[in-house]
DNA sequence: GTAGCGATGCAACGGAAGTGCATTTATTGT
DNA sequence: ACAATAAATGCACTTCCGTTGCATCGCTAC
């Protein structure tokens, strides 16, 4: 739990009650969570408060936004070496077209692709569909 | 325009007029469209009308969804030689973060990628976000 | 012509993101 | 310790977009 406080306090976030919570909630699930999840998970929580908190952690570099396909946003926290704000961590997402889950594949990156001339690449998102490990292995 | 009637017919879609506007009107636009940039450019349509459309495209093979991380579902007219619906024409999307267009790549696929054991691909999308050429020339 | 089916149009619902403002909680300076 | 200030929280509301139900229109076939 203090460690929680910890890395918080390192990336400029205060602390609160709240977000160790929210905190905790993500580094246990090991999935990308929707807002939606938390607000089911905390029935006290304000729907507000979950969205600004997101957004804070968002931009200190906290936890890193995924886009599955499935147009609702995601997150998921960022690992210690992870530089998604500076795009350097490419890394891809898997998205069970079963359970609905989205897991990141941290060790997966996103291959280099040469692009057409006046093109200027900025940031890629990669996902893969299909049946992840849980659901294949049924 | 007897062009576009025939391709509908041999796709099953039965060519009304509305259908053939939209069709045309995608056709002209090189990229690709959400249902609300439809609405705008016909002022008599019904949003209704043009989901369906679209919906019933989709179905038929004449256009493909694509998600460009906007969270908007956009489409754009199948290639004749696209096999969108069989997973096998992975092309992939570039984002304009300036003029917030969506181009179709379709020489550029998207690479194959070894999953961790457990894990069945069945679709992938790849989008690269950046600075399309027409903005990048400006 | 008329029966039937597909296409269209209107209205409404629902989920999710996002914003304005008031209130509470925490922090800082004296 | 207390006031002043800033940050975090909570409530209400809006907007955007996708989606559905139902009535109506129009074409097509018999």
């Amino acid at each position: 739990m203090k460690e929680i406080e910890k890395t918080l306090e390192s990336k400029s976030v205060r602390p609160t009650a709240m977000r160790i919570l929210i905190y905790k909630y993500m580094a246990e699930k090991e999935i990308a969570v929707a807002l939606t999840d938390i607000e089911n998970a905390f029935a006290k929580s304000d729907r507000t408060t979950l969205y600004r908190t997101l957004k804070t952690f968002e931009e200190k570099g906290v936890v890193h936004q995924i886009d599955d396909g499935t147009g609702i946003h995601k997150y998921a926290l960022c690992e210690p070496g992870c530089n998604c704000e500076l795009d350097q961590d490419l890394h891809l997402h898997f998205h069970c077209a079963n359970c609905d889950e989205t897991v990141c594949l941290t060790e997966h990156k996103i291959p280099h692709i040469n692009l057409p001339e006046g093109f200027i690449a900025e940031d890629a998102n990669l996902v893969i569909k299909g049946i992840c490990e849980k659901c294949s292995g049924q």
